[in-house]
RNA sequence: GGAGAGGUGGGUGAGUGGCUUAAACCAGCAGUUUGCUAAACUGCGGUACUGGGCAACCGGUACCGGGGGUUCGAAUCCCCCCCUCUCCGCCA
């Protein structure tokens, strides 16, 4: 959620950012901000100076019925009683005009920074980088969901059968895969100073507003209606939450977190071509990487992070390249994003394998996340996070491309974490 | 699931309608003193919205879990809700 005063004092720099996404509304939306908001502060300046009357008036009855001057004290007390009509009346009016403000500010997206092209979709990104070479696959090479069956470690019509579809069930080899990627994410993310975390994998309403998951993704979420629970999209809503109306000094920063969970997403009306196998989940494991930063510091944080995402990509082996994501191709909540693509050769295609944003105060002021510095000067912080990474589409990847006529070659550094090298 | 207790500032914790501008203590910050440390003494506190001012700064309003009500006036009285803790039961 955008600050009203950035919108007020900046509102060309905000309106400049809204076209690169290609927000059709940008203009109306922020006109019309800015159209309550001054009717915002002038009803709250006359509700405070009537209250402030009131409670003067108030006072002085209580010193003049001790004065035993009791007409005086009743005549005051009419006065007052009629200005309290006034008050009820003019906090009736603020109240209606700070949820329509609130209502408005949830709908204008984030500003991109202003390296952020301009641009409607995919085929708009900027590709910053590429590593790595594509592997030529022998003849007879088969994508990853023939391979899961050929070697029996994914299971899908299981999972349909316990559950539904887009939840896998992982046997042997394949559950082992999962659980060495884990470990071994995890374990990269330690050494280098995340502290790791295990939140809880189901959060309350209050925890989806805070990072922008609510109301905008209302139907995306599994949603726990006995006890009005949510199953997290992603690690990002607890381990950002933990910072929810927090005030944090100095020396807390950076805060750097990385958690492991299983993800679950209803991805309601988005299945069609390209999500066969493990493209597309129902359920998926993950490790996010989060980051609460001074806003100074958020964008070396931010290609750090990218560059943390990209040696796991060349510990596991995969070619893969780096896109900086246009305006139109970014999440609202996004000030700038980087993702990481990987080439599945037996699919011929990219996929998106890790997401690392930038949110600038995008977050933190639905938070209420904010630093004071020993200076005593309060600002809000910027959040980051990024997945580091998701499990799905790296086993893809890595069934895909490390396939060979005498069975699936499993990369090096996760050998020790799976205690095998071959799945065959 | 049953019963009970409780939610007050950064922390502990007082506060039964106006003398509360939320006591006191602890922690914190600044200053004085000091060879240094410690101690003592003095002073200062938060957050949000907002008015004036280029700014330093000076004001206003709100906030004692949340929402409503009574009253000229509510941390305090009334109603509803939420949360936490303890005990019992059940259970991993």
């Amino acid at each position: 959620m955008l600050q009203v005063a950035v919108i007020r004092e900046q509102t060309n720099k905000v309106l400049d950012g809204l076209r690169k996404r290609n927000f059709k509304d940008a203009e109306t939306l922020v006109n019309e901000v800015m159209l309550i908001d001054q009717r915002r502060r002038d009803t709250q300046k006359q509700l405070d100076d009537l209250k402030a009357k009131s409670n003067i008036d108030s006072k002085k009855i209580g010193e003049l019925m001790k004065a035993g001057k009791a007409d005086e004290a009743t005549s005051l007390r009419a006065t007052v009683s009629a200005d309290k009509e006034n008050v009820k009346t003019l906090e009736g009016e603020l109240d209606a005009l700070e949820k329509k403000q609130q209502e408005l500010l949830y709908k204008i997206p984030n500003v991109p920074n202003e390296k952020v092209p301009a641009g409607f979709g995919a085929d708009d990104n900027l590709k910053v980088y590429e590593h790595g070479t594509v592997p030529k696959l022998h003849d007879g090479a088969l994508p990853h969901w023939d391979l899961i069956k050929k070697y029996d470690i994914i299971d899908f019509d299981l999972g349909v059968k316990i559950s539904g579809a887009g939840f896998p069930v992982y046997k042997g080899k394949g559950a082992r895969l999962q659980r060495a990627l884990i470990n071994f994410f995890l374990d990269e993310a330690v050494k280098i100073g995340y502290r790791e975390i295990q939140p809880p994998i189901v959060v309350n309403e209050t925890s989806g507003y805070g990072t922008g998951n609510l109301p905008d993704k209302e139907g995306q979420m599994y949603f726990v209606n006995e006890d009005g629970l949510y199953l997290i999209p992603t690690a990002e809503v607890p381990i950002t939450n933990l910072y929810r109306d927090v005030i944090l000094s100095d020396e807390d920063l950076p805060i750097m977190n990385a958690g492991y969970t299983p993800c679950f997403r209803r991805e309601a009306g988005s299945w069609g071509a390209h999500v066969r196998g493990l493209n597309r989940l129902h359920q998926f494991d993950k490790v996010e990487i989060v980051q609460i930063r001074k806003p100074e510091e958020s964008y070396q944080a931010l290609e750090e992070m990218c560059l943390y995402v990209q040696g796991l990509l060349e510990k596991l082996e995969l070619p893969y390249r780096k896109l900086l994501l246009c305006g139109g191709d970014m999440g609202v909540n996004s000030a700038m994003t980087y993702d990481m693509e990987v080439f599945s050769a037996a699919q011929q295609r990219w996929l998106e394998v890790s997401s690392v944003s930038n949110f600038e105060t995008f977050q933190a002021n639905r938070l209420k996340l904010r630093n004071k510095s020993k200076e005593g000067k309060t600002q809000l912080l910027h959040t980051l996070n990024g997945s580091a990474l998701a499990l799905p589409r790296i086993v893809a990847s890595i069934l895909e491309n490390n396939q060979t006529p005498d069975g699936i070659r499993i990369p090096k550094i996760l050998v020790p974490y799976t205690g095998f090298d071959m799945i065959n």
